[in-house]
DNA sequence: TGAAATGTTGGGGCG
DNA sequence: ACGCCCCAACATTTC
């Protein structure tokens, strides 16, 4: 009886799944495997929130392995003394897995396939995560992409969606020795910060599924004038699932191309595209690390690496991470995002901005908070957006675009009801002086708000002074 | 996927 | 009736 081993990483799904589908093509037996090894992701390895997400999602995982048979086998690292003690135990032939692009698990990946394959054990792996590898595209130069836009376009003239591949029906699994339980990985939290992250969200393929047909029905027609509202159900809400590829992106292509033509309206279509864009944003961020893999900590423009940033100062950054800026939209994004592990994208412009540029703290501090905070932490995506931010990024926003956040406020929360969400401190404060609660001492005392921890203006021109030493220099 | 400063226009009040 | 001023509304430029 043949064996192969499918290694799953972050590709916790059954369906569309090519890792697997290619092992039960060649293979009578395949063992499903999943390997702890969270040194060799360093210094990336999940954070808080991500590690709380993997727990269910694994667990999610195991019980759609069993209903068809089978049973997820867990193991510690390092993972190729993991693969090799399988491989003993069950006679694999081969291992199966699906790619992964961040710097450190790539050149782990080449190793083990080296590995593997200099002991005569196949090595196989495959595109799970993304409409297009990285190296696919490129620009007529034969140079990666910079610019958003070009980039989308050569990836939308070449996007062909087919139905995606349904999960199978039944796997054999060799028998085996008992897995390592799930809770001995220790993902879960000591202290119980969690039931905010519970209440917020289903891992596990079938609550990505679940997410999908929700926002088919509700929210994608409404996307593009809908998505920028933080206190909407406006937006797919998908950015977890898909970092722990309990759903792929062409699933999720596919079944909004299907709704948009059910529905037949010009404006089905244009909404559809609106979020294959944003998609596209996230291959565009793979695109990006992949071929400036040392972007995560480094300024993608070297210019900017001599950007006067204002000296490290734990407390203000302090109060950013908890919410205590005295700026209310501000505040109630990084409540959201503590209490929630998510917060709107919209917001986390807006919070970014302020990080970088009212506060001129370096944006590597404001991408290490997300990285430990968001459920949906994702070394590409999050290296993208913060360095877009910052101004130092590809097809960044110039740095001069500085987020005035009672503006953005007024004009995105527009009743209110985001801030008053999260800062119940300020629930019964008057909509005229919500967004800028500043003006108003006596409130802010009755309130127990804190003072803004810095002035708008002052700190507005003051960045934009540090923009113009960074440029003179 | 900005905001603020500056420029332009046109209606209305007024002498 | 006319010119002048004010200023809101909108457009353009600048950072």
């Amino acid at each position: 009886m043949s064996v192969a081993i499918v290694w799953f990483r972050r590709d916790l799904r059954l369906a569309d799944n090519p890792a697997l589908a290619a092992a039960q093509a060649a293979h009578e037996r395949v063992l499903p495997l999943y390997v702890h090894a969270p040194g060799e992701e360093a210094p990336w390895a999940a954070g808080g929130a991500a590690r709380w997400w993997l727990h269910h999602s694994l667990a999610a995982l195991d019980a759609d392995l069993r209903r068809r048979g089978s049973a997820l086998h867990m193991a510690r690292g390092p993972s190729l003394r993991a693969l090799d003690g399988l491989i003993a135990q069950t006679g694999a032939e081969a291992v199966y897995w699906n790619r992964l692009y961040e710097p450190a698990v790539m050149a782990r990946d080449r190793a083990v396939k080296d590995a593997l394959r200099a002991r005569g054990i196949g090595a196989h792996s495959s595109n799970a995560a993304l409409l297009f590898e990285p190296w696919q595209l490129q620009s007529g130069q034969g140079d990666p992409y910079r610019v958003f836009t070009p980039f989308w376009r050569k990836a939308r003239t070449r996007l062909q969606l087919q139905p995606p591949p349904a999960a199978p029906g039944r796997i054999a699994s060799p028998a085996l020795s008992a897995s390592l339980p799930l809770a001995a990985l220790g993902l879960l939290p000591r202290m119980g910060w969690d039931a905010g992250l519970a209440a917020a969200w289903t891992p596990g393929a079938a609550g990505a599924q679940d997410q999908l047909e929700l926002f088919g029905e509700s929210a994608l027609g409404g996307y593009p004038a809908q998505r920028d509202f933080p206190d909407r159900a406006g937006t797919s809400r998908l950015s977890p699932h898909l970092h722990a590829g309990e759903i792929s992106p062409r699933q999720i292509a596919w079944r909004l191309g299907e709704l948009a033509q059910g529905d037949c309206g010009a404006a089905a279509g244009a909404a559809t595209e609106s979020y294959l864009r944003e998609l596209g944003w996230r291959e565009f961020a793979h695109h990006l690390l992949y071929h400036f893999p040392q972007t995560p900590m480094a300024n993608l423009h070297a210019g900017f690496d001599r950007f006067p940033w204002a000296a490290d100062d734990a407390e203000v950054l302090a109060r950013w991470q908890h919410g205590r800026t005295g700026i209310p939209i501000v505040d109630a994004g990084m409540r959201e995002l503590w209490h929630t592990g998510w917060m709107h994208n919209r917001v986390r412009m807006i919070v970014a901005s302020f990080l970088t540029k009212n506060l001129r703290q370096h944006w590597r501090h404001g991408a290490r908070w997300f990285w430990d905070t968001l459920v949906d932490a994702d070394l590409a995506n999050n290296t993208q957006g913060w360095q877009w931010s910052a101004g130092s990024g590809a097809d960044a926003a110039p740095y001069f675009r500085i987020f005035n956040p009672a503006i953005q406020a007024r004009r995105f929360d527009p009743a209110g009801r985001y801030v008053r969400r999260w800062l119940p401190e300020l629930a019964a404060a008057p909509d005229a002086l919500l967004q800028q609660p500043w003006q108003d001492p006596a409130l802010l005392r009755r309130c127990g708000y804190p003072a803004p921890v810095v002035d708008l203006q002052v700190s507005r021109r003051a960045a934009l002074e540090a923009y113009q030493r960074m440029r003179a220099t």
